[in-house]
DNA sequence: AAAAGATGATCAGTAAAATAGATTGCTTTT
DNA sequence: AAAAGCAATCTATTTTACTGATCATCTTTT
């Protein structure tokens, strides 16, 4: 059973004005209503809450407890109702964000750090994960928005385009070209390389089933030739580790390396033809957005050159 | 604005189900009712209280806030309820006494004494005051009931027979007494005594303007004879006080001389015609019964002989 | 991959409620 | 004693709340 505020607001009124129709004047209600408000009240409660005497209506000792303590109960009900009320408008609450390793590493932290310098409410979690994993997390809704490897298959996500990841070959500096790279060569030639030109020697490539290890398969194929892998791992830092230690080649996003390359530690040759992967902004379709989460968007966007949706 | 406590429970039922339509099945609602419960709430409130993706209906943090706020609030309502409802048939609370000083003194005690043992809730506020006084204040209901000299003026007023005060004459132990009343004769001669017996004598009496002093001067005004009044007091221990110390013979109540009678240090005497007055149990005619008043009325009527109550 | 099932939004119609107007019986005031 | 003020009650009306049907979308099943 649960009283009626409007009713409790009646007998205030009344017990404040001690009379049925001065308090129906104040409330903009008929004396009537007033009167049937008061004897709901008193039959839901099975006692009299105001003593009725001559002109005036004066609260009985449980008329006097239930304003007391149902009034402290609705000034609780409204506190609770502005504190929602307040939240209007405000950029605040949890973001769940889904992605690779290498947006996590080089590509999300400037934009996400300038998110938390603009929004300090803004609660980010970052989930990493390869890229069906992720779709997978977005279309179920345990993550609010993903930034992925495209493609990616789910019907009901929303896809927008995010970054061109160009992927380049990576070797250790005075690396020994086999085939018709000879060792004669300047070893700072930036001369594309092709698949053929790759595919003898002992490459360290990313571990099967990751999306960057299937770009590169593809450019392989298209290639008409099978690559020689000499090692495979599911992490990109140690690849470069064992690049830069001189054990062989290997192919990455040029993100990735552009530190080291820019030290010397690696060498980076572009690829032709040119190959790259797409990253895409992913969320569900019926997402609704909220202020936290259209800004994490927008500050996406923005990065990605503010390049139109596409689904 | 004050939210409605039915939108807020199928909200809270939402968001427990995380489903629209099981909620509505819960609450013995259509789906389309539902729906407009959130909807109100929402737009009453500003921004979405539910994430509706999908299957699930997840509440938003501005959800999950105005359900742990609101339902707090709501607790505390249906407690106030709960604590008002407990009230029931309790009998307690405080009730409001105008009496007499006889009464107050020789009458009421041994009630109100019992009643509190029987109901020791019951808080009672004795107020003691002449006729009108009471009379004045338990038509206007500051006090619920008064025990009180009749006649009672107001008509509003319900008036039930409570006791019949005889009054008599008082004397010290060895008073002379003049007129016919010879000094020859035996003291503790308890023939009754006439206005004209008492007219001659230095009488102490109360002080004009009390009800008993109206009705002793009807008794002298019957019997023709002018009192001779030595001292007015307002008092009756005083009084007593003077007679026994032999200062004069007095007319009081029976009652209240019963006490020093038995010890001798009054001498008490019948009235020639008899002479009496009636107290009666008043109160408003249109005054509620709460159960602590009620036990009040019944220990007085039951020590008033269970005689019917008069208007 | 297509069909069946489930879900919530929306709309129109209906059932339920809240409220107003008129009237009555008291009480209070003049 | 008459008039005015007040709350209770009854009936009628307006307003509100709710249901049933339908649609679009998403999910599950075959």
């Amino acid at each position: 059973m649960t009283l009626n505020p409007i009713h409790l607001r009646t007998l205030h009124e009344i017990a404040r004005l001690q009379s049925f129709s001065r308090a129906a004047e104040a409330l903009h209600l008929s004396q009537p209503a007033v009167s049937l408000h008061v004897r709901q009240l008193e039959e839901a409660l099975g006692l009299p809450l105001l003593e009725r005497v001559g002109k005036r209506a004066e609260p009985t000792p449980a008329g006097i407890l239930l304003l007391e303590r149902g009034g402290r109960a609705l000034d609780a009900l409204e506190a609770a109702a502005a504190s929602v009320h307040a939240l209007r408008g405000v950029v605040a609450g949890r973001v769940r964000v889904g992605t690779g390793a290498t947006a996590s590493i080089y590509l999300l932290p400037p934009i996400l750090r300038r998110l938390r310098v603009r929004y300090p409410e803004i609660e980010l979690v970052i989930v990493t994960g390869n890229t069906p994993e992720i779709a997978k997390a977005v279309a179920e809704n345990a993550l609010d928005v993903g930034v992925v490897t495209l493609p990616v298959r789910p019907r009901q996500l929303v896809v927008t385009p995010f970054y061109r990841d160009r992927l380049v070959a990576i070797a250790p500096p005075r690396w020994q070209w086999q085939g018709r790279r000879g060792r004669g060569r300047r070893g700072r030639s930036r001369r594309a390389l092709t698949p053929a030109d790759l595919a003898g020697e002992p490459l360290i490539l990313y571990e099967r089933g990751g999306t960057i290890r299937q770009v590169i398969e593809g450019w392989f194929k298209r290639g008409r030739v099978t690559p020689r892998v000499a090692m495979e791992l599911g992490n990109g830092e140690a690849i470069k580790e064992l690049v830069s230690a001189g054990l062989g080649p290997s192919i990455t996003s040029w993100v990735s390396v552009r530190a080291e390359a820019r030290a010397g530690a690696l060498r980076v040759l572009p690829l032709s033809p040119p190959l790259a992967r797409r990253l895409g902004i992913i969320k569900r379709r019926d997402k609704p957005e909220n202020p936290a989460l259209r800004a994490l968007l927008r500050a996406l966007e923005r990065r990605a050159g503010g390049r139109k949706r596409i689904s």
